[in-house]
DNA sequence: CGCATTTATGTGTATATACACCTTAATGCC
DNA sequence: GGCATTAAGGTGTATATACACATAAATGCG
């Protein structure tokens, strides 16, 4: 057979281009569900983090979002120039404490049920049980990436 | 019980934002193996949906990538830019067919055996099993998502 | 105490992503 | 043929994302 058609696998075979393809449609999903309060699935992922806790430092909540750190101090941009959010000064001066002001309060009273309605459509269309697959599956990915790479190890 | 802990699933219950979070590790360790061809996971997922094939049109390639049009347009230009691709008028000349170019060829030649290797540390990472399981369930849910939504019926 | 190291953060730069809007070319209908 | 409609493409703007590099504060050790 002398491999027939050995070209196609480097893009079929490729799991991170059906993650990011899966993802690019689903986020459309969430952000068009969430263009009423005008937040992002990724402010709306923000600020779930945030409310209901002790006010975490920029590291930390990297370390929730499984963002970059730096990331994260762009993406609280926006929310912080609407007045949703406010860094404070910690103890520890070199870190700042993200703090949901009432208005990011109240606009997040306003998104759960938006979200709350997006996520149900996606659940309505790929099934409870490949759902329920699919957050097993990558909640797994996601642990068993975070593991020391061994070509990282320390010298 | 009353539902002990409610806030929780306002985050942990969300499908896209574990999608997004595990898209964005995996994402990591692809860029990282291709930096050594200068190319990102999304520029080498392009150029193989461009090499063996009839040149497409923007509109096409957009398809094939399951982004947005618009989108294809903005990831194409650095490649462009480095002669590895080039766009030739369609007869439709309203449309661009895009090429690979020689450069484009060697380059892609180059970043095979590097997208294999992240492709199987991915795949040792997360096992054979789950790798495939998420495979199947990314499509299905890619392919759902695409149906039409019922609020968006024509009028 | 004083300095090297570690830790927390921000900036510059570049790509990735999509929506609203605009231009141009092909199509269809009379 | 002529004009309304549709289809392909690009630009302006805004967020998302991360790496390299820079800054500042806390820590640790001699």
């Amino acid at each position: 057979m002398s491999e027939p058609e050995a070209g196609h696998n480097w893009l079929k075979g490729c799991t991170c281009f059906r993650l990011r393809r899966t993802a690019r449609r689903m986020t459309q999903v969430y952000d068009h569900h969430l263009a009423a309060v005008d937040l992002t699935l990724t402010q709306y992922s923000l600020l779930a983090n945030l409310v209901r806790r002790e006010p975490p430092s920029v590291h930390a909540l990297a370390a929730l979002m499984g963002m970059d750190r730096t990331t994260v101090t762009r993406t609280l941009k926006p929310l912080i120039g609407r007045g949703l959010l406010r860094l404070e000064a910690g103890a520890d001066r070199r870190s700042r404490h993200i703090v949901v002001s009432p208005a990011g309060q109240a606009l997040w009273d306003q998104a759960k049920p938006l979200w709350r309605a997006a996520q149900t459509e996606i659940e309505t269309r790929l099934g409870p049980a490949e759902t329920a697959d699919l957050h097993r599956l990558l909640d797994q990915s996601f642990a068993r990436l975070g593991e020391e790479h061994p070509e990282m190890l320390r010298p």
